[in-house]
RNA sequence: GGGCCGCUAGCUCAUUUGGUAGAGCAUCUGCCUUUUAAGCAGGUGGUGCUGGGUUCGAAUCCCAGGCGGCCCA
């Protein structure tokens, strides 16, 4: 493979067996550092200019900058909590020494032992009595003062873009705290984490398009889970009260700045309660996670100030779309509704449900108009095959969902747990799957079974991690906030044909 | 799925009537013992996304395809 190298790959390789050569191991196992970066920033920050450190560290890192001065040399290496500058003499190291320091490139990895001292310009420094090559870089890096700017390659190569462009770090570090948060709020609260699975037997819990798998051992078509929900009622059904699960879900959809194959999703249970109970949890949850990335209640998302400050305007469906669309579906019947929807340009869901059509009106005409928090409420009965009837109007269900900046953030139901209405709403859906809704859901035996055993009225919600992460990191994309997007491969890392013959068997 | 835009050195970007493809950083060589976008001098490095077409001649014009971005459905 290795004719083919251009000239800065071959030049490193060559490195490569230089330092070999000169005995030492280009991948050595392993390296005992006295700290990190932050810790020689923090133990010496009162070190006076002349004086040198009373013992010597020794610290590991990647190579980020070289600055050479003859017989004097100035680097910058990065560790897990920061940098530090390294400064290396020839008197101090010897000739040899200090000859393979200098071939050292950006991007290898080191140990340096020395004592810590300040330069001329004040900055704490290690200077190096020994030095250990820890892992040889074959790559060149992007360059220091741009970074890695091509979007894409931000995305496919996102060790480089985490190297190297400390934004991107850091929108991550976000992420993982914003998590963290969110569970430390939940178990706060008494709830419990529980794990339900991702293969799945049945397509249920959401309207979307699932991915398929295969069982070989057993024989059958097996669902990657679009949603955990019909496993966390069961849990309700089995005596859990208060549980919550955060994981990866599934949708077998488009690509966008708000959609990914795969994303991660936080749903929440609580039984005995509904779902204004579950607005004021919502609210809560998202303003713990909000705290963690700003003190302030607003925040700057793609040029546009959002405002978190309670409460949360709450608006229903029906409402929203006269307020925001112009059309008025009370009432009205499923044919009248649909004349609606053509006028408005919505076509091809002929032979799809009623409830369909409303979501879609409703996706078109409204949540792109809402830009602060909002809570859209009571959605028509055909929407939502697994929430409760609203308790003075049969025609519309105990639902919610929270939208922010155009997009969908949140979706809770009052459950429904009632087994028979449940039976006749999944009845329906199975009606319009046959009709040709891929999005229909499943009619699930088993669920249906635990119901019957008598599941305790409870709130239900489910929050999309990502969206969240996005907006309190004001990223653009959802790509932003995932460290590895989906990506079509490039021609040469298609999958190989042995790799497609798993497909067959 | 549709529209627009992009793809040029490892990276960031130039290159206008179609006429031998450039810069900065990185890399290499020489000088330089407290620099930090170190500095000075010199050099190497290109299937211009891929394939086809037009032309004496294509990075540039045309067609098809690939990957990506933005907007729309």
């Amino acid at each position: 493979m290795a004719e083919e190298l251009s000239e800065l790959l071959r030049v490193r390789r060559d490195k490569l067996e230089e330092f070999r050569k000169a005995g030492r191991d280009p991948y050595p196992y392993k390296y005992v550092r006295t700290g990190t970066s932050a810790d020689i920033q923090k133990k010496y920050a009162d070190l006076k200019g002349e004086e040198d450190s009373p013992e010597e560290v020794s610290v590991a890192g990647r190579i980020l900058a070289k600055r050479g001065h003859g017989k004097a040399f100035f680097m910058h290496i990065n560790d897990g909590e920061g940098r530090t500058q390294i400064y290396a003499k020839l008197d101090l190291l010897g000739k040899e020494k200090y000859e393979l320091f200098e071939k050292l490139d950006i991007g290898d990895f080191v140990g340096i032992k020395g004592k810590v001292f300040r330069t001329r310009t004040g900055e704490l420094t290690v200077r190096v009595s020994d030095w250990t090559l820890l892992s040889k870089s074959l790559h060149p890096l992007p360059e220091k003062w741009h970074g890695l700017q091509d979007k894409e390659l931000r995305y496919r190569e996102r060790y480089v873009d985490l190297m190297i462009n400390p934004e991107t770090k850091e929108v991550f570090l976000k992420r993982f705290r914003i998590i963290k948060a969110m569970r430390k709020f939940l178990e706060g609260k008494g709830f419990l984490e529980v794990e339900t699975p991702i293969l799945q037997v049945m397509q249920g819990g959401a309207a979307a398009k699932p991915f398929e798998s295969y069982h070989d051992a057993l024989d059958m078509p097996l669902f990657l889970r679009i949603a955990p929900e019909l496993y966390l009622k069961r849990l309700l059904v089995g005596g859990f009260e208060k549980i919550f699960e955060m994981g990866r879900v599934f949708r077998n959809e488009g690509i966008s700045f708000k959609h990914n194959p795969e994303y991660t999703m936080l749903e929440v249970y609580e039984a005995y309660s509904d779902y204004h109970d579950v607005m004021k949890l919502t609210e809560e949850m998202v303003l713990a996670a909000l705290k963690e990335i700003s003190p302030e209640l607003k925040i700057e998302f793609k040029g546009e100030t959002i405002d978190f400050t309670l409460p949360w305007r709450r608006i229903p469906l029906i409402e929203a779309l006269r307020e925001y669309g112009g059309v008025d579906i009370e009432n009205r019947s499923d044919d009248e509704i649909r004349k609606i929807a053509k006028s408005k340009g919505i076509e091809g869901f002929e032979e799809i449900g009623i409830g369909k059509i409303i979501n879609v009106l409703y996706d078109k005409l409204v949540e792109p108009n809402l830009r602060q928090p909002t809570f859209i409420i009571d959605y028509p009965l055909e929407t939502s095959p697994l929430a409760k009837k609203k308790r003075d109007n049969p025609r519309l269900v105990e639902r919610f969902e929270l939208i922010v900046a155009g997009m969908e953030l949140a979706n809770a139901f009052s459950e429904l747990n009632d087994p028979l209405d449940q039976r006749e709403r999944l009845k329906k859906q199975a009606e319009l799957k046959a009709a040709g809704d891929l999005e229909a859901e499943s009619m699930d035996e088993d669920f249906l079974r635990a119901l019957e055993y008598g599941m305790p009225p409870a709130g239900g919600l489910g929050i999309g991690i990502d969206r969240l992460v996005m907006l309190l990191t004001n990223s653009p994309s959802i790509r932003d906030v995932l460290l590895f997007p989906h990506m079509r491969p490039l021609a040469e890392a298609a999958p190989k044909e042995e790799e497609m013959k798993i497909l067959d068997k």
